[in-house]
DNA sequence: GCCGTAGTTCGTAAACTATGAACTATTGAA
DNA sequence: TTCAATAGTTCATAGTTTACGAACTACGGC
């Protein structure tokens, strides 16, 4: 098993970002860790979003967020603990972590909202 | 030719536009559509950061910008008009589209800081 | 009508993505 | 130690998306 690879900060692009972060099951996820202060494992995220992940998919969901400077992911014993990088990217790029998470409230709040008011139509 | 499809601002995704930005030819040129405050024809990109799009290349580009909602684009005449969509995106999603500029801008004067330190290697 | 300019669409090769199957690493028994 | 269980990773491959040249369409003069 190769070792895992974090870029360091100033190697962090706002595209890597964008594109990392441009997947629903990627924001989910990412958002979940951002929003929490303890280290997560992977299998946590089996299910979100209303819908289960194949696991080699979620691997790959987590490199993508990982090689992308979002996270930082280290084992510990036989799991693999993730916590989000917010606070380097937050002084790196000022401000844009917070207004995607945000956006992705704003925009989760609405479907919410809508769906309530056709409930009938199940997607 | 189909008529363009411009999506009305309800249906524009936080996760569409991240995408559409995640591309470093489409900030660029969203970046100064959203700068200046008159309408941009697409053959203006031609040239971008440097390099420069084929035109087939550079109008699916504007399609993507435009199917994200990020930009409006009005035949005039013989050519295209293109403005962001900025003000309607701001009230859906607060901050989100100034982040990103942001984010866009320091990581551009990073670029060119590093570059002007050792200017013989050329990339 | 015909020509030139500005963009779009099509075809296809290349790059990227999702996922099942097979694999690796670590822990905790037996 | 060996074995099994658990948590992730890697590989192969089918399907999707993207880039770009060639061919096309739309509009405005002449």
């Amino acid at each position: 098993m190769r070792p895992l690879i974090h870029p360091s900060i100033e190697h962090v692009t706002v595209e890597g970002i964008l594109h990392a972060l441009s997947d629903p099951v990627r924001v989910a996820i990412y958002a979940q860790l951002a929003g929490s202060a303890c280290a997560t494992t992977c299998s946590n995220f089996l299910q979100i979003s209303d819908r289960s992940i194949p696991k080699s998919t979620l691997s790959q969901h987590f490199k993508a967020l990982r090689e992308a400077g979002l996270i930082r992911s280290e084992r510990q014993g036989v799991e693999m603990l993730n916590t989000s990088r917010c606070a380097e990217i937050e002084q790196r790029f000022p401000g844009l972590i917070v207004a995607i998470l945000n956006a992705h409230r704003v925009q989760a709040a609405g479907k919410a909202r809508s769906a309530k008011r056709k409930p009938a139509i199940a997607r």
